[in-house]
DNA sequence: CAAGGCTACTGTATCGTTACAGATTTCTCA
DNA sequence: TGAGAAATCTGTAACGATACAGTAGCCTTG
């Protein structure tokens, strides 16, 4: 078409108005646009005077890789996705954990897709969906279990990933978790030193993978301390609170009424407190209670109770250093973290 | 390379390991691949029973659109991107919104991408960024102010977008509010109907558009039943809740506490009851207390407290709703909504 | 001083899609 | 019957980036 056609790939001058490409700085310095990428990327057969001179002008037409262009050539998608399930979100986890992710992710290229699913038999939906389509570069799962069908998916294809909570399955996979056994065990000790002697758990559904380290925990500390376990396990923290407080109320009424309490969760304590309380008995007095909480709203309003807090927000940043280090390569060992109660 | 290669596009059989693309639908039925990218969209210009066949065969191979193609190719991104504070974020209100938003563009080609900006200052930024490197399709933000920085640029660039809040611009724009005005209208109304006389508000701060709103409602229903105004002015709801549990006790150990007080937010609600509780006063007795609440926590722990709920959740839904609205074309006037305590 | 090697740079093809400008066949109607 | 319209279908180029296979010039080295 036109008679500077040849020889040369940037010929015609991109206009000054639209987003620079390669080609703009192509243009402008004189140089050929396979010479520019490479310059960008510090590639070794570029002179050093000419990788300046580029990243120079790169910097003053404010240049920014098209994503979608990087991605179709490379399959590099700079997409993190946050899988998420759409039912069982308890009261606002997701809101630190969505801020601590997008706090580590904002120093790198990479952005934050969530990517839900709706009931919990459709987990495995979205991780699909990645696998296939190539939609993200890696994966955050939480919820697993100890067979977790994702973690093998994603093992087999060897897609990287990291999950909040460990599995069981003799596969080596980053993980970011809560140390409930620890959680659990401190509790118990807690209720013991007020000298109670009749423990209740109120415990994550045996389908989780933490169910078992919340109890292994419990179980440790009931024998150490030479105390009672009082069983509880009409509902778990994933039934609804009117549920909680019903089973709560019912055990409280019963003859062997637990002296103390320990709630896996923040959102639960809150439903175990209404049934203590409509049967009339009292925190600190009838029965003390060990929480794990999220946030410290519980501690405003019920000081009685004992609160441990799980930093939500750390657990974001943590997985979200764990699946771009799988990405890069880091050790497995290496991307593998716990984290206690502060 | 190809002897094959002239006179047909699609000669070299894609692999059937590999994702399809048009390519492989094109080699399957024998068409051209822009023959099949017409047949999926559903030009006129293509016969129907082509199109028919070619349905088929791109269900059958599990034909999804590569979105880096598209979006090189179109500008078209599929993406929404919600704009989030790291900094200001209260009490996991971000929670229940993704989700909203989520449950609404799931059923859609969009995805959900976060981006955040870290101290209120920079709020310009991530919206800058959306709009620079087109990485979005339409853009969400919440915290609007009256005359809002974000929504004049985005306006002026004629980029989609909605606000959670209103603006005061005299520019129409999409959005969906939360009706303050009518929540603290009616919370006076609340504590007047209980006998309250001396009320006072915890506001939103200055600077946002609701803060206005919720002032007017909450003036007018003084004005309306011929109570008093107690000033308490010295936080806001985006204080901690430190400061306000402390400039609440400060209110009410003073000569003029108040009797009745409206609570803009739920989080700043616990520090007021905490303020009150430390200087020995009750609820029900020496003052009655409404907030807004974005769950019901606060009523199973502290049920004296007249609780009006914003749906967040919902909020999500509306706002989805209205930035894909926009981008197809709605007029404006139909991606404006309200939403009342529910 | 020729052969080979090194340094610095560049063109082409390609990823998957779609806009656009044809191309081919059949149909219509004067 | 033949010209033009209508109905279908198709190739090429382009979006922006990068892998790869060069090329050109200069420097060693025997």
């Amino acid at each position: 078409m036109d008679e500077n056609n040849k020889g040369r790939q940037a010929t015609i001058p991109p206009s000054m108005n639209e987003r620079p490409t390669l080609k703009t700085i192509a243009f402008m310095t004189g140089l050929g646009i396979t010479t520019v990428s490479r310059a960008l990327k510090d590639a070794p057969d570029i002179g050093a005077e000419t990788k300046e001179r580029v990243r120079l002008v790169a910097k003053q037409v404010g240049y920014q890789p098209n994503r979608a262009g990087v991605r179709l050539r490379t399959g590099k998608t700079n997409v993190i996705s946050l899988v998420l399930s759409l039912e069982e979100e308890v009261m606002g986890l997701t809101s630190p954990m969505v801020i601590g992710i997008s706090e580590i992710l904002a120093s790198t290229p990479y952005h934050l897709v969530v990517t839900p699913y709706s009931s919990s038999k459709d987990a495995l939906v979205p991780v699909r969906y990645v696998l296939d389509t190539g939609a993200a570069d890696g994966v955050i799962i939480s919820r697993t279990e100890p067979k977790d069908p994702r973690v093998a998916l994603m093992m087999e294809r060897n897609f990287p990933f990291v999950t909040h909570g460990r599995t069981d399955m003799g596969l080596a996979h980053p993980y970011h978790d809560f140390d409930n056994e620890g959680f659990a065990y401190e509790a118990v000790k807690r209720l013991v030193d007020l000298g109670r002697k009749r423990i209740a758990l109120l415990q994550p559904p045996p389908r989780l993978t933490f169910h078992r380290h919340m109890r292994d925990g419990f179980d440790r500390a009931i024998r150490d301390f030479g105390v009672e376990t009082i069983a509880f396990n009409t509902v778990d923290i994933d039934n609804t609170l009117v549920e909680i407080r019903a089973a709560f109320e019912t055990l409280m009424r019963s003859p062997d009424a637990p002296d103390g309490i320990v709630s896996g969760s923040g959102a639960a304590a809150i439903a175990l407190i209404a049934g203590l309380e409509t049967v009339g008995k009292k925190l600190n007095q009838d029965i003390d209670m060990v929480s794990k909480v999220p946030s410290d709203f519980l501690s405003w309003l019920r000081p009685e109770v004992i609160t441990m807090n799980e930093d939500i927000r750390h657990a974001g940043r943590e997985l979200a250093k764990a699946v771009i280090g799988r990405i890069a390569g880091t050790p497995t060992e290496e991307l593998q973290s716990l984290s206690k109660a502060v």
